[in-house]
DNA sequence: TATGAATGAGTCTTCATTCAT
DNA sequence: GATGAATGAAGACTCATTCAT
């Protein structure tokens, strides 16, 4: 972030970006904000980036990685779990505890509503929490079970306080155990076809 | 709208504040744009609202109030249903055909993530939906599925097709099914309505 | 000019570019330097026009309004003339004596090369001029005059003297004189069309 | 335009300043537009050019070298003419036929009204078309020739078709026959050609 | 009461130019 | 010798807000 390091100033551009995003919201990037929080010059914002919505794409792209990078230990975690919806309702809790995290991902699916160049990053949260849950779920379940976590994240944001960890163990294993139609129930439509996850293309 | 006559100049800024938010967001609103929009001169909206702040705050303060209002539509509904999940994913999917409705709700969620002041508003709805729900499951069980609701708006908000009915029903149908893991103190409420999975469509 | 008389204003700003135009050319037209030329804030040049494009548009319109306004004499003096080509030698030379009429004039032409949308407006002057000498000469003839004058103007503006008024007497005249096809000497082609300006439309 | 090659590097420079010129105006050349046109680093510009009103200056000075050097082509053809005018007028046809290089002699004449130190550059072409003349008429005549020439550059400038060859082939020839009005002093001269019209196409 | 006029602040963006490498 | 990095200056434009009328 020195003088003549190109690559590391254009990373602390972004990151400067992302933290104004978390703090201030999209719409308070500008350039001279961005500069002041990266302690760089403001022909520097511009300079890296020949736009500013540019730089917000730069700076949504990076978190959205960070974001999507962490569902690895996701991954991880629920494969070694014995009770999978329990686990996943502890790393959901975790994610709400990190306010930066979940208020930039929000910011970002307010943008994509009305910046459909936005929504592929938008959904790459959203699909990819589906994707790592089919494993333990039907893809339906998976999505509806993701859907209850992005409500969850709305919901921190509104209230002071995160929802607690039983409502979200509740919940989620409550949603996981669901299974549309109920095989057992309903024999009569044994082997549903499971083509990947619907409305997600 | 017209001339003279006060109030409906007022309410005719506020709803074209409303559009607006709807269209482009909370930091779309100028005056001249609500002005155009609601077809009166700039200087009108200066006139009666001292801020844009507060012309903001009228306009969210309105759009809430409506939606809340409409509440009282799906109070009735699931009061007269006999499977209130089903009916409750109805009237979910309904809500969520309404762009301009629960996209206002968004904004509204996302400014109050950096407004404070914003938070009242914004719990107007999903609190509203939990209390209606009390009547059909147990706090949480109520909350949980207010939060998946609002998981079902960001999803709509990002992906072109919203939820469909049957993910909708059977979450809603699995969350309200659910109890508190500690059921033997709740033994008063034993017999929800748990009528299977009853597809509308 | 002065507060509250927002025709003034305009007019004000509209003579101030007008004025930037014939001295540093269309290019130096700043808002800045508009402010600073009529005396008013830089904010009002942008409240009265929409456009720094729109700024300059009024200002060439204006200058051609006036410069068109002065063929009306032009027309005059070449009806009471008993010479109409040293007649309009004479005021081709008090034309040109006028720096900032003729070097707008030239501007207007510039700018109309790259912006079609301003060719009308070049077009005004020429063709008002051609059109002038209808009454005197046949239209190509009046044409070739109306070219004639305008070179002269591209000669008075890279050499520090205007042509001096014998060669343009004698040009004028010589081109005035001419008829094409000269109809005593080819009688074969007595009466040729005359559909207007040819190439003007 | 290689690595390696100065010389051919500052000439592609050069050249594609004046393309930029010709399309888009003296004031739109910046270092990087001509950088991005020539194919070469920006650096390169500011490398080769102490300054971006140098290198405006070489690519005028370059695209006047240019055209000048295509006047040795009209004087061979005038004096291998039997009908000087009807010659001038088709080579002032085939110039005008070019628009970039009629384009950047105009641009060159608006910018030496602002800029004096151009107008030497500026009068090459006007004053070397008028001594080209010379042998063909008396400099008077010469000069107002060439400046009908220069009218027909502006005329060409704004319409969309440029004078016909008919209208110019008139004009020039009427030109070249006037003399001045004292036609005593210059009896030297008597049998300049007057053949008439002798229309080329 | 209502509104057009007016303006200073703030933002994006382009760019000439300098300079380290 | 050559060039990418870097930046301060300047300009277009939008706008909230104030105010005279």
């Amino acid at each position: 972030m020195s003088r003549r390091d190109p690559a590391g100033r254009r990373r602390a551009i972004i990151e400067a970006a992302v933290e104004v995003i978390a703090e201030n919201g999209i719409d308070a990037v500008t350039h001279r904000r961005v500069a002041a929080a990266a302690g760089v010059p403001v022909g520097s914002t511009t300079y890296y980036f020949k736009d500013l919505k540019d730089l917000v794409h730069a700076a949504l792209s990076h978190a959205t990685d960070l974001t999507v990078q962490g569902l690895d230990q996701w991954s991880q975690a629920l494969e070694a779990s014995t009770d999978p919806a329990a686990t996943l309702a502890e790393l959901t809790g975790d994610y709400l505890a990190e306010r930066d995290r979940f208020r930039t991902v929000n910011e970002l699916y307010t943008a994509a509503a009305h910046h459909p160049e936005l929504r592929p990053l938008a959904r790459a949260w959203s699909d990819g929490l589906t994707g790592l849950l089919i494993p333990h779920a039907d893809p339906h379940t998976a999505r509806a079970a993701a859907v209850f976590i992005d409500g969850a994240l709305l919901h921190a944001l509104i209230h002071d306080q995160p929802l607690d960890t039983t409502t979200l163990t509740t919940a989620l294993t409550a949603l996981l155990a669901s299974h549309e139609p109920t095989p057992a129930r309903q024999p009569a439509k044994p082997d549903q076809p499971r083509q990947g996850l619907g409305q997600t293309h």
